[in-house]
DNA sequence: AATTAATACTTGACAAGTCAACTATTGTGT
DNA sequence: ACACAATAGTTGACTTGTCAAGTATTAATT
């Protein structure tokens, strides 16, 4: 199911702010456990999910580097590090290396990977837009306006 | 930090829908970011902050049982088990029998746990206030307003 | 009344994340 | 040039979560 991290209940206390942080956890859980047993039958995690969708979409040509990729999914570099260790072993990924910088990996996703992420995608698409759906468009559109004008404000882009 | 499972990634084929998801993970993953330090402050945990908060403000005054607690943070019993576990050896809770139903424990916070929160609340609020005043006080509540009202309707409640 | 099913909680084995400390490499300042 | 700091990645010890299976108790069915 879902981890507890969330922060913010209602008490009698309550104040918007609160209300706010607290549904935003809630329904973070919500969509994970909707979503969660479709990767599983792909034998994918959430985690291993995401990378790939980064390594493919957010990747440039030559790949795209483990820090990169940790930044961009608010993550541990040494998550990332045991995360990319089964991609690469379920020839997913490959890890090469950057000329001119032997510090960093450039991850590239394979041709399996992609496929597998190809034969996904419509159904994790269809999960989504079922629990969006239940809002109306115009709502999908505000909600999605202020969600992501916060996570500017707060990250700075 | 903070966790991986999040769902929607910004790609080409990117929809509406995929970008308020997208947004709504990574905004967890900030706030909780924001947060956690603060808890560590008290050796405390999000799981065991935010179960003594539901066990403070929404638990009679008999006391809540653990299926209630885990049902309203969306958790496995089996963590609410071990967190429970925690919270009682550092007294911070108590379990107590149900009459007439001997499965069920009730669990109650203690006067220790009700000061602990207490101390932390007005910090933690103030937290979450400066992250939610990014927006002007119109967007926070027409965010919390959508929000909720997306929980309520996927989750029937 | 006796089975059977459902509920509340626990336990064991495991997955996935964190932090802190480490290696290797690259960048900077004097 | 040389020391020192910063960056990329890894590893080890630990925490927090999951799932599946098990025990005890209560509810439902026949």
């Amino acid at each position: 199911m879902a981890d507890l991290k969330f922060y913010g209940i209602n008490t009698q206390s309550d104040q918007a702010e609160m209300t706010l942080v607290h549904s935003l956890a809630l329904l973070y859980n919500v969509l994970a456990n909707e979503i969660s047993p479709l990767l599983n039958e792909y034998d994918l995690t959430p985690g291993k999910f995401n990378a790939l969708m980064i390594i493919k979409h957010q990747g440039k040509e030559e790949g795209i580097s483990q820090v990169e990729i940790s930044k961009k999914l608010i993550v541990t570099p040494s998550n990332m590090t045991r995360l990319l260790d089964k991609l690469e072993h379920e020839k997913l990924i490959e890890r090469l290396a950057l000329e001119g910088d032997k510090r960093v990996n450039l991850v590239k996703i394979t041709a399996r990977g992609s496929q597998l992420l190809d034969s996904i995608w419509p159904q994790y698409k269809k999960r989504v837009e079922t629990a969006a759906n239940v809002l109306s468009s115009k709502d999908q559109q505000s909600l999605g306006h202020l969600l992501s004008g916060w996570l500017m404000k707060l990250t700075g882009e």
